[in-house]
DNA sequence: CAGATCACCTGCTTGC
DNA sequence: TGCAAGCAGGTGATCT
């Protein structure tokens, strides 16, 4: 949960917050880098109460930042630099052009799904959006990644963008607990098109979506839809 | 490299 | 009614 020496926090100025994949990054005045990583259930609130699930606070000029946590699989890192092992991740979902995407994924023989949640193969997606991108793609998660065409790769692409965007702009999907730093709630998981909607009517067409596992994950999917 | 399995953790749902 | 089992999922270790 924690690494590294909070005493050397003291002191010091954030210089810079940003985001890496699913990281938040921020570089302090010394240098040094804090990395934290929400986890499942990981909350940042400014100046709100403290819960039986707040398992870190920093004090700031302006009050108080706290990190609360309920499944506790949320970390804080403090390190000289970014970490290797995040350093190391694939381009960001929102950066990469869709050619290098498709290259990238032309090379892989693994399912697309997983590949996908591979946080080495591309950064910043996680599983609801994952299942979402697919669908908008109309391409099966256990699709092969290096079988798939150029132009499906592309769509797919395009897809990940799509879905990432729309979900930034309705504030994310709180299925359970997410809510922003403000302590809102987002509305994304009201759009959502398979994701936790098993058995319900596909919205293309209608027949019923259907969840699998695949690489041990829920994963929701229109089989008629969405093609190998 | 790919993928399976397990572990971490706790609130909630399901099933008997 | 009550309790146990199962589930959710991001990362990371370990094994085949």
């Amino acid at each position: 949960m924690l690494r590294g020496d909070p005493a050397s926090l003291a002191g010091q100025t954030i210089r810079e917050v940003r985001r890496h994949g699913k990281f938040i990054v921020m570089e302090l005045s010394s240098g040094s880098t804090l990395t934290l990583h929400l986890g499942m259930t990981g909350k940042l609130l400014v100046n709100s109460d403290r819960t039986a699930y707040t398992r870190a606070g920093f004090r700031l000029d302006q009050g108080e930042l706290l990190f609360e946590d309920i499944r506790t699989f949320g970390r804080i890192e403090i390190s000289a630099a970014l970490p290797e092992r995040v350093a190391a991740l694939g381009p960001d979902a929102l950066q990469v052009d869709a050619s290098e995407f498709a290259a990238r994924a032309k090379t892989r023989r693994s399912a697309i799904k997983p590949l996908l949640l591979n946080q080495r193969f591309l950064r910043g997606l996680g599983n609801i959006y994952a299942d979402e991108a697919l669908f908008g793609a109309g391409i099966h998660p256990r699709a092969t990644a290096s079988r798939l065409s150029l132009s499906r790769l592309r769509r797919l692409h395009d897809a990940i963008r799509q879905t990432l965007r729309q979900a930034i702009d309705a504030g994310g999907s709180s299925i359970s607990d997410y809510v922003d730093a403000d302590g809102v709630r987002g509305s994304f998981q009201e759009r959502h098109q398979v994701y936790g909607r098993e058995g319900a009517p596909c919205p293309r067409c209608g027949g019923p979506i259907r969840r699998i596992l695949v690489a041990q994950r829920g994963t929701h999917f229109c089989p008629r839809c969405q093609k190998r």
